[in-house]
DNA sequence: ACCTGGTCCCGGGCTCGGTTTT
DNA sequence: AAAACCGAGCCCGGGACCAGGT
């Protein structure tokens, strides 16, 4: 038993009493197999699919709506449980026999992990093939012919792409136009969250998500707490606080959840505490932006943000302290150049604030300070989680 | 005029798969 | 077969320049 174990068990992770059971089933940034409450969403997307249950092409379409109203989690799960109904990659074709039309491929992947024409074909050849694909030293166009011959010499493939048209990922347009490039067996499905009127591509079908309605968004945080929290952890009237304020986010409800349940936690109680309530959905700026676009950042932004999140108010005064203290730090070998320049792209990309101090202390242009607008308290947890595996 | 904050851009270097040479 | 080389994408560093204040 290694020192993590045992801090973990004191701090009551493993002995299945605490309040924070399985910090994944209640988090904002994993999916279920099953969504919940979401039935009648996925009869629509079903519906725009059918034609591919009949044996032809499905059309292409863009689902759309606001921010956790569960387009990933259906999208995702639908798309994985299609992809086991759909015909076996190419070895096994000729000798299965046609019972039932052959499906089309269905692949799902992340636009925020694949935000570039490279990325984008390498992570559409690794769901096609079992073949490992290089990650780096070979060239888009070679990826793409890799990607066309892959496609063209079996079924026709829909691949779901998902979080277009945010800060850091192309818009919904230039990723059909990537994917129609290489090859015309590819139908695809643009996930984003702008409305079909706001965006440039023109898809054949459109399926919309609206906000949860209350006792749905209820229903949904009560199936996944009784998973993931200890047993009476959070009463019914703390859910549906918690409901209420959320407003229809489900990523808004979890994380706030899943952050007292940490506070809880780490003052070793025993139930999630009306202040631990309060500190959780303190923590959730409103508006937040998703926690998985924070995690899809790369290690070294990952890393900057821990340490920002970390800084007491008064080194996060402006974005010059901020940056020194930052760049001092002995895990941070970024130069306080890049570092300055990273917080204000982050900035830009709207994962952090930027308010104007009015303090006339000085001269030349007032600074301001850096606030972050995702879930603070989630984000360090998982941080201090995953780095503690090298 | 002067100062500091904020934006934008691009050259260079790193890593790693593929290719050529030894 | 091994080693040296090449070129791909991507990240970092930093400088030029613009904006907004005294």
């Amino acid at each position: 038993m290694n020192i993590d174990d045992r801090i973990e068990r004191r701090l009551g992770h493993d002995t299945g009493a605490g309040v924070l059971v399985d910090l994944d089933a209640v988090s904002p940034v994993s999916h279920l197999e099953s969504p919940i409450g979401r039935g009648p969403a996925i009869e629509r997307l079903l519906d725009a699919l059918s034609p591919a249950f009949s044996g032809s092409l499905p059309p292409s379409t863009y689902v759309h709506g606001p921010k956790g109203s569960g387009k990933s989690a259906v999208v995702a799960a639908l798309f994985s449980r299609l992809a086991t109904h759909s015909g076996p990659p190419r070895a096994i074709q000729t000798s299965t026999r046609a019972v039932e039309p052959t499906l089309p491929g269905f692949v799902y992947v992340d636009a925020r992990r694949a935000s570039t024409r490279f990325r984008l074909y390498h992570d559409a050849l690794a769901a096609v093939t079992d073949e490992s694909v290089p990650e780096h030293g070979i060239g888009t166009d070679d990826l793409a012919d890799s990607l066309r011959n892959a496609i063209d010499t079996g079924p026709d493939v829909v691949v779901a792409v998902d979080h277009a048209n945010e800060p850091e990922t192309p818009s919904a347009m230039t990723l059909v136009e990537w994917l129609t490039d290489v090859s015309g067996h590819i139908v695809p499905v643009c996930l984003g969250r702008d409305p079909p009127d706001a965006i440039e591509w023109r898809p054949d079908a459109t399926v919309a998500f609206a906000r949860y309605r209350r006792h749905v968004l209820v229903e949904l945080l009560t199936s996944r707490c009784s998973t993931g929290l200890g047993r009476d952890a959070l009463t019914h009237d703390q859910v549906r606080e918690i409901g209420e304020w959320a407003s229809g986010d489900a990523h808004d409800a979890l994380a706030a959840i899943t952050g007292a349940a940490i506070n809880a936690e780490r003052a070793g109680a025993s139930t999630i505490r009306p202040t631990d309530l309060d500190e959780g959905i303190d923590r959730v700026p409103k508006p937040s932006a998703a926690l998985g676009r924070v995690l899809a950042l790369s290690e070294s932004r990952r890393r900057l943000l821990y340490e920002l999140v970390s800084l007491p108010d008064s080194e996060r005064s402006s974005v010059s302290v901020a940056t020194e203290t930052i760049a001092s730090r002995r895990t941070v070998d970024l130069s306080a150049s890049t570092v300055r320049r990273v917080l204000y792209e982050l900035a830009d990309a709207e994962l952090l604030d930027r308010v104007t101090v009015q303090q006339s202390d000085g001269k030349g242009r007032p600074p301001s300070r850096l606030v972050p607008r995702f879930p603070t308290l989630v984000y360090r947890e998982l941080f201090d989680r995953t780095s503690r595996f090298g």
